[in-house]
RNA sequence: GCUGGUGUGGCGGAACUGGCAGACGCGCCGGACUCAAAAUCCGGUGGCCGCAAGGCCGUGUGGGUUCGAUUCCCUCCACCAGCACCA
């Protein structure tokens, strides 16, 4: 008998795939419903690991149990292909960023169909070629007329190592995302944004749809990141300067009569305005400057001391008419709301630690609905809780949401404010002073201005031969046959844009080119995206939870508003799969713990690579990789693999009892393993449709298997045609996991024409059903014994035949029993005393 | 600090609606096969007491609800993640 060779196996199930287009998706089919199963594209760089791959098998696992379910799937692959280490791949070892991409891509598009993959490889895509970043420019122009995409002088976040421009979701903790230990500068730059900050609300309340469908967590990581606030704008009058007013912005208006001063960030632009004939200004000058250089560093933030200097001059709080001191200090941000608050110390703890260092007046004018009053002299924190108004003038006895509404509407009324919502969300910045990128179709012209670069003349090619040499400005710059142009409307000189774009540009919207890959004329035809949209199921990492995730919606938005698309949401359903660990920290090249995915084909095979992924750990928790663990999987392929072997030629031709068949006469043994068989095909389907918890799926195929070499000699006691039944379900069901052996072993068995038409085993509850149960006895609440029972004994002869048992009978000797407690078929407890 | 999540054998994990805690697997221990080893197969494997029958303890901590709690409620602790002087 032939040994398990996975490897051979695996090779000529892939070419009989590929052969026969086997996973080919069918447009616009109406006969069937159809599945759009995406896992995130990779970005193709260093090796394909198990990291990868754990994420690839979960989708493979659900697009292959969808097929055999009567879906038309759609499950797609491409590859992220412009982006930063290609180009510094090309500046350290002189190859071209092109060549290093698409040697890699070779390369994982080898890797991925070693691992047998149920893919459609007629709509991969690149994002670095011109078919497809075209469309980046198009919708680019697109946002250009819409006025979604602008152009503003900036303050920008920019990476020295990089040497580019960083989006804000880019900056992590002040430290560039892909330079850990590389601090972010400011520097201001002329640079392109999109308006997403026009769709916040949008973005917030459309969440809505995603209940249920996304994690709840990252809906809630959005949520922070858009950081919606509510409240008012309220100008100040500065005493002695005419027409110069301090707006703050708070949330907590209701606390105005509780103000002890106005505190501005370092960089607020009514400071050298304020500053003027004030006295000791060089010294003020100096500590602003110190202010202004704080660290950015989240550690230090948290423990900073509040730090701050009086300006000399006083504010008017427009309700009380009170003069309050103007002050600068470090705790307030110019980026928020109006780089500008007013001080309660009461009710706000910065306030009140800054008060307590710098002896600003505490006054409490909030007292709690209920308890102790507040007695400012004996505060040691802040009081932040809404409340009772207390010494606010003719708004004193309100609560804090009454006097809220009417100081607003006051507010407004008499002309020093109004109400306001502000967001931390700001408007993606998408220029990148980088060469391997999409250019953005933009020409400046001395005339005409900024100009477009008409849609006949897309794509605006990137040039192949650039000087890359990792320093100063753009790398297009540097070539005056990609800069110098004429102007579309005047035909006079003029110059190109030279910075490309943010490559989350790229992958924003590529999901919708997969259902219209080739098209030469649009970005897609609507009628392609009406049918495979939205997407059914998406997977990937946590990591792109906010940055990947929010842009796409957007775009969805924008495109919807742009007549495109129909649907306001893209994604469904989202799952994000733990990482794969080695050592307690993810895989990745630089860590140097990788697993090669190719190591583990070539050493267990891809099936039980796959096995092993899906059975270590539900999809959704993190995964520390086991060299010795895999051993389990692997073993349950080879034994599954010799007893099948060591049974099918008997069996090829025989028919199975089929759907509908009565099994009524057949023998206990062949009931007992049909039942098993029922009973494994209810909980796998189960965990493929309620909860995608592969694990206990892949637990229950073990079991199976091994009730089945219990029942050795098979071919003594089991009819052939349930014999076939059982081990066409087992092969069935280990389909969508381990694809390659199921194909195997379904030819074995006498069948042609391959897994993926073939349908998903039916669960037979009459099958199922057990005729005898094991009933739990318990004598208060604790296991003394245990009966068996045959199928719909009723409660009372339950109870019965528990009491006379005769283990029970003696604990209760003596005993009064008070009540007994009977779950059918489960348990009976005896309550006593 | 705020928000969310997670705590179960030596390890990964299971227990679906409150009903036998530890399925399945790894590892370990014992046995078979072998001159021997590997591979394979069979048996055992939460802790404590006991020759055994059996008993007691046990799902991060302490409490509560219940006939019965890994599951529900409250307290605290630890770890992980996201956000973080956001007004």
């Amino acid at each position: 008998m032939a040994e398990y060779d996975p490897q051979r196996i695996e090779a000529k199930w892939q070419q009989t795939w590929e052969r026969h287009d086997a996973f080919r998706a069918a447009d616009g089919d109406s006969s069937r419903p159809k599945y759009y199963m995406l896992e995130m594209l990779p970005y193709p760089s260093g090796t394909l690991h198990m990291g990868h791959m754990r994420n690839y098998t979960i989708g493979d696992a659900v697009a292959r149990y969808k097929r055999m379910r009567g879906f038309n799937v759609l499950h797609p692959m491409g590859w992220d292909a412009f982006g930063l280490p290609a180009e510094n791949a090309a500046i350290k070892n002189g190859i071209h960023p092109r060549a290093w991409t698409n040697g890699n891509i070779e390369e994982f598009r080898r890797v991925l169909r070693r691992f047998g993959f149920s893919y459609d490889w007629t709509r991969e895509i690149s994002t670095c070629e011109p078919e497809y970043y075209r469309w980046n420019q198009w919708f680019f122009l697109r946002m250009l007329e819409k006025g979604i995409a602008y152009r503003k002088k900036s303050r920008v976040n920019w990476c020295p190592q990089c040497q580019t421009v960083l989006a804000n979701e880019q900056v992590i903790e002040g430290f560039c995302w892909r330079h850990e230990t590389t601090q972010v500068e400011v520097k201001e730059l002329e640079q392109w944004f999109l308006r997403i900050t026009q769709y916040s609300d949008e973005l917030l309340d459309d969440m809505a749809q995603l209940e249920g469908g996304w994690p709840e967590r990252v809906l809630l990581m959005q949520r922070n990141w858009i950081g919606k606030s509510r409240g008012a704008k309220v100008r100040f009058s500065v005493a002695g300067l005419e027409g110069v007013a301090l707006e703050v912005f708070t949330t907590r208006i209701d606390t105005i009569y509780g103000a002890s001063a106005i505190v501005l960030s370092a960089g607020h632009p009514e400071l050298p305005k304020l500053l003027e004939g004030v006295a000791g200004r060089a010294d003020m000058e100096a500590q602003l400057k110190s202010l202004r250089q704080k660290s950015v560093k989240a550690a230090d933030i948290a423990t900073a001391e509040k730090e701050g200097f009086f300006t000399g001059r006083f504010a008017a709080n427009p309700f009380s008419g009170e003069h309050v001191p103007v002050w600068v200090a470090n705790f307030v941000l110019a980026e928020y709301g109006t780089g500008a608050v007013m001080a309660v110390p009461a009710h706000d703890q910065r306030d009140f630690e800054f008060a307590r260092k710098y002896r600003l007046p505490i006054s409490v004018v909030i007292q709690p609905l209920q308890g102790k009053a507040l007695d400012a002299g004996r505060m040691n924190e802040a009081y932040t809780e809404h409340g009772r108004v207390v010494n606010s003038g003719a708004y004193t006895g309100l609560t804090s949401d009454e006097a809220m509404e009417k100081m607003t509407a006051e507010a407004a009324s008499r002309g020093f404010g109004a109400g306001e919502t502000t967001y931390r969300l700001k408007d993606w910045g998408i220029s990148r002073q980088r060469y391997w990128g999409t250019p953005i179709p933009v020409i400046y012209c001395e005339r005409d201005g900024i100009v477009g670069v008409p849609e006949a003349e897309l794509p605006v090619r990137l040039p192949e031969e650039v000087k890359l040499t990792g320093q100063g400005q753009s790398p297009l710059a540097s070539d005056p046959q990609f800069v110098n142009t004429i102007c579309p409307k005047c035909g006079g000189a003029a110059r190109r844009e030279t910075d490309t774009m943010d490559t989350f540009m790229d992958s924003s919207w590529y999901f919708y080119r997969y259902a219209d890959p080739h098209n030469a004329t649009a970005p897609f035809a609507a009628d392609k995206v009406r049918y495979w949209f939205p997407i059914d199921q998406y997977v990937g990492g946590i990591t792109h939870a906010i940055l990947h995730l929010l842009y796409s919606r957007f775009f969805c938005k924008v495109m919807r508003d742009l007549g495109l698309v129909k649907h306001d949401e893209p994604i469904a359903r989202l799952f994000t799969q733990g990482m794969v660990q080695k050592g307690g920290v993810a895989m990745s090249k630089s860590r140097g713990n990788v697993v090669g995915a190719i190591d583990m084909a070539d050493k267990y095979g891809c099936d039980t690579g796959r096995m092993y992924t899906l059975f270590a750990a539900p999809p959704e928790k993190d995964l520390e990789w086991s060299e010795e663990a895999i051993e389990g999987p692997s073993r349950f392929l080879q034994r599954l693999h010799r007893l099948v072997t060591g049974h099918a030629p008997r069996l090829r031709d025989v028919r199975p009892p089929g759907r509908d068949a009565d099994l009524s006469q057949a023998s206990a043994k062949e009931k007992a393993l049909l039942r098993r068989t029922h009973q494994a095909i209810k909980r796998v389907t189960h965990d493929f449709e309620a909860r995608w918890h592969f694990n206990t799926s892949v637990a229950e195929l073990m079991k199976l298997l091994k009730e089945l070499e219990a029942q050795e000699p098979l071919d003594r006691d089991i009819a052939p045609a349930v014999l076939k039944e059982v081990l066409a379900s087992c092969v069935l069901m280990l389909a969508p996991m381990a694809p390659h052996l199921a194909e195997e072993l379904w030819e074995m068995l006498g069948n042609s024409g391959g897994l993926a038409r073939e349908k998903w085993p039916d669960y037979r509850e009459d099958l199922a059903r057990e005729e005898q149960f094991e009933i739990v006895i318990q004598v208060n609440g604790r296991l003394r014994g245990k009966i068996l029972v045959e199928d719909g004994l009723s409660e009372s002869e339950t109870r019965e035949r528990a009491l006379s048992d005769p283990r029970v009978k003696m604990l209760l000797d003596g005993k009064r029993v008070v009540k007994t407690i009977v779950v059918p078929n489960k348990l009976v407890n005896i309550v006593l005393q």
